[in-house]
DNA sequence: GACCGGTTAGCATGTTCATGCGAGGCACCC
DNA sequence: GGGTGCCTCGCATGAACATGCTAACCGGTC
């Protein structure tokens, strides 16, 4: 079997006992490969970039820059990877933080190696494995978000996803072109939009909408 | 064994055989109970709160109201459970619609039996068992819906200032009548700001500025 | 059939914005 | 003194926007 059969992993993680400990995990485990492990992000950073790995095993805490505050930085250099958290604690903070930066599952430590090899494996196959005690975190996370109040300014599909385009920075017609419609019919809507909204400019409507949760 | 070792679990499903089947499996597994089966929410809002179940098994598409919609009712009603959506389909919406209302994790129907009854122990034990795709989803969810990611665009105090007002609707000559600044000067900072931002558009820099939270 | 809301479309006008360039005043610090 | 940041101000031009008016098409409803 070689490499290329195998998911390729690398590991960024401080404790240098633990780092071995997971590398002769992954390397002893048919299927898997360890192609690089590192101490620090800022060295994982390094690394050329058609060394990209299947996964990124990244430890949250490390010296230097946090896992939790580099996992774009690793994305970036590595378009393909799948960034997974492996970490001792669960600090909800970091967890958001990880997950809004584009890590794809977040795993304790803790985990049995069977179980951890499992999630490797789900994560390559577009899975996000979180730990059970992770994922109820983030569940829960969800629910205090609550719904955010929409106020019944009861906008119709299409003014929508306009108001929608219009705050990503479309002009009309980019708006237009990318809803299939005239740049007439895209000011037809924005009047109306004004009209619901009780504003008088781009910016104003963007503001109300985004602050009444409508996009 | 009797009933009170075995983990009760509670079905509302619309469509009578798939809800048969449910209930065999998971009457048919040593360590599961089916204690009750309904084919609509509102059969299940009437049941006796001291029967209530440990988990119970929500469809999303029901007749009447849906499950989604009617997550925060059954909690309401047997505190103490779990619910866990199990549904044929991953509509974005639902979704967070479920998880938002309280729900603990989102199962794809097409689950095989084995992992359902995991995933059903795994819900008792605090978890949020959720399949891949919709776990992948969620986390997804997270980095672009509901983040309070702040980049790290310094502003300035008069930048933020200008900021908010052009999100409050205000033009150039507003905004700088306000400010007790020349027209041009606010176009000064405009200028700046857009730059930090990255935009080409008020309606994308207050987008950016009150998804990062600086407005 | 008649009516209505939603969608589409067009045109015209004046206003505002986005962005190019340049520059003076002030505070702070090596 | 010279460098650096921040705030200030000016002008000009082409592009985009706000808003006025009008009107065809279509799926429902009364």
């Amino acid at each position: 079997m070689t490499t290329t059969d195998r998911v390729k992993v690398a590991l960024v993680e401080d404790d240098r006992r633990m780092r071995e400990a997971f590398r002769v995990l992954i390397d002893g485990s048919p299927g898997f490969a360890c192609v690089a492990a590192y101490g620090s992000l800022e060295e994982a950073l390094h690394v050329p970039a058609r060394e990209a790995p299947d996964v990124v095993l990244l430890d949250i805490k490390l010296p230097g820059m946090w896992g939790s505050e580099g996992v774009d930085l690793v994305l970036k250099r590595f378009p393909g990877s799948t960034v997974l958290m492996l970490t001792a604690f669960e600090d909800e903070t970091r967890i958001i933080e990880s997950l809004c930066k584009g890590a794809s599952g977040y795993i304790l430590k803790d985990t049995p190696p069977a179980r951890l090899l499992e999630y490797i494996r789900e994560a390559t196959s577009g899975g996000a494995p979180m730990s059970p005690e992770i994922a109820r975190k983030v569940v829960t996370l969800f629910s205090t978000f609550a719904l955010p109040q929409r106020l019944d300014c009861q906008m119709k599909p299409q003014e929508t996803r306009l108001l929608a385009l219009l705050a990503d920075g479309y002009g009309y017609q980019g708006a237009a072109e990318e809803m299939g419609v005239s740049i007439n019919t895209v000011r037809s809507h924005v009047r109306s939009i004004y009209e619901k909204l009780q504003v008088h400019s781009q910016s104003e409507a963007v503001t109300k909408a985004l602050r009444a949760g409508l996009i």
